[in-house]
DNA sequence: ATATAAATGCAAATAAGTTGCGTTTTTTTA
DNA sequence: TAAAAAAACGCAACTTATTTGCATTTATAT
């Protein structure tokens, strides 16, 4: 299990001309098991703050920039991110068209899949290239608590 | 005019229960008269760096506790506000029912009115308060060079 | 008019994110 | 497989938007 997706991992990297070292696979591989979006933060504190944070910021950069993961709304404006779909990012591009989820309680932010371009009006005239969509209130895990 | 202007946002901060000093007088007038969104750069520029940033910060701070301004999305992540429309907002709370437009071009951040509750699947479970919006590409202004 | 509260300015602190550079690891290639 | 080239790493220092402390000034309330 654990094997498998190490091995995925390491092949993604090859693929997306990332260099295979130990941290970017198993960075990478807490991407792939962990489904949730997360913080410098929270990758320090998962490595046991045994990698350097410029290690970790230029990973990421890497890993956005070749189409592995897609930067997403945080509740403090910090850097957080989440794995893109296969069938959506790729070295040359991303093309995301989900919005997001953030939880008030937990601070998690999670990518929510087909959500529709909002009807617009009263925008004449302005050339609109992306939108982008955040929601927020109590996640499925904390709306319990609330 | 100018005066009109100048006596309304005197008698708008005394209703907030702000004091009516030149700076925020000046302040409050520059939001009531430009339409469009400012910076806390902008506010130094126009005010030609006679006032201090801290001061900027902390008028903003207030005016947006009394529900005079809100902060708007700016394409550099850094504070950037717009006046709230008398009938959403209030010392006691904001209610933004709009969306924002930020310009690939000219970085203005521009207020949205009369967007529509987007349609949301795949949220069983989550408790939605509020979401927002924000569109991108070439304003009214810059589309043209674009 | 005086007391109280709010606003201002300056300097310094905070903290997320970035940059430079020498060293180490990975990949390429011959 | 070994040497050369490229990418990744770690450390220290830097950058910069925003915040905080504190003494002084200005506005408001009594």
């Amino acid at each position: 299990m654990k094997l498998e997706n190490s091995i995925d991992s390491s092949h993604l990297l090859s693929r997306s001309g990332i260099s295979r070292t130990k941290f970017r696979t198993d960075l990478l591989n807490l991407f792939l098991t962990q489904k949730r979006s997360l913080s410098i933060e929270d990758i320090l504190i998962h490595f046991n703050n045994s990698i350097n944070k410029v290690t970790v910021y230029r990973s990421l950069d890497s890993f956005e920039e070749k189409g592995l993961i897609h930067q997403v709304p945080d509740s403090n404006n910090f850097k957080r991110y989440s794995l893109c779909r296969e069938d959506e990012c790729s070295t040359s591009s991303h093309n995301h068209n989900h919005g997001h989820f953030i939880c008030y309680s937990c601070n998690q932010t999670y990518c929510i899949e087909d959500v529709k371009s909002p009807d617009i009006t009263g925008l004449k005239g302005f050339y609109i290239k992306e939108f982008k969509l955040t929601l927020e209130g109590y996640c499925k895990d904390c709306v319990i608590n609330y």
